[in-house]
DNA sequence: GTTCGTGCAAATCATTTGCAGCTGT
DNA sequence: ACAGCTGCAAATGATTTGCACGAAC
């Protein structure tokens, strides 16, 4: 699954391995779901600085660890599909739950057929789905 | 297009029609294009109170007038479904247009046949293109 | 006449920045 | 040693709130 490691991804940007990357990468991938960012401030607390984590999460960012995605009102973060498995996210309006999905074949296929329609090229694609889980249908 | 009137969505939900929720709306309803909240207070300024804009748009959500969606970094405001018709977005990350765009019936046929196997229920859905458009291919 | 909605000013919360000192290479 | 990072404190931006007055019903 993991495609890549922290360390040579750093690396391989010239940027540093330091104590405070490491920590917040584990703090995203001990995490089954999508943090808000005031959650990973919170949770690193004692570790990392506020303006750090902002910084951290922009870099990620831009050397492609991390993805940011809207599922809820604010954006939240989780792992890039390097790092994880490519997948979309329902949001459960009862119980809040977030339940992660991959799309079939047939409906990328279908999106791209869309898109030619319009002259588009896609090179990223997030689809949410909001209504009820499971347990709350 | 338009399957109700603000108007009477108002009424319908008790709610005063005011001047400053008159010219909200039309405001949107004039804009091809979602709109962020901070646009929408600059183009309001001299008519209606920032704080009242904030009110009025979670107003206009919750009764169904507005959508916000997230089409770039920050989620922007534009008409529900109820207002104008159902479409998505293709941002283009080189000129920055946001094309909108109508999904296939196969497309949401095979998007509700995924969620089936999850056992989930939607009741909207949201799907984001980011990539280059036509002219910037 | 009530109730609801607005403007204003101030509070709160989110994000960014400058800078001096520490850390990784 | 040097460039890159970090913490801290302060700036900036976004959003929310309390309250008194004016506008809709």
């Amino acid at each position: 699954m993991l495609q890549g490691s922290l360390e040579s991804t750093l690396k391989n940007n010239k940027l540093h391995v330091t104590k405070e990357r490491k920590f917040l990468f584990q703090l995203i991938v001990n995490h089954s779901s999508p943090l808000e960012m005031n959650r990973i401030v919170e949770l690193a607390k004692n570790t990392v600085d506020r303006s750090t984590v902002y910084r951290t999460i922009e870099t990620f960012e831009n050397i492609g660890i991390i993805t940011r995605i809207f599922s809820g009102w604010k954006y939240k973060i989780e792992l890039s599909d390097k790092f994880s498995t490519h997948h979309h996210h329902m949001t459960c309006l009862n119980c809040g739950q977030v339940v992660m999905f991959k799309e079939s074949d047939k409906l990328i296929a279908e999106m791209k057929n869309t898109e030619k329609q319009y002259g588009f090229k896609s090179t990223s694609h997030n689809l949410e789905l909001k209504g009820y889980c499971k347990n709350c249908c």
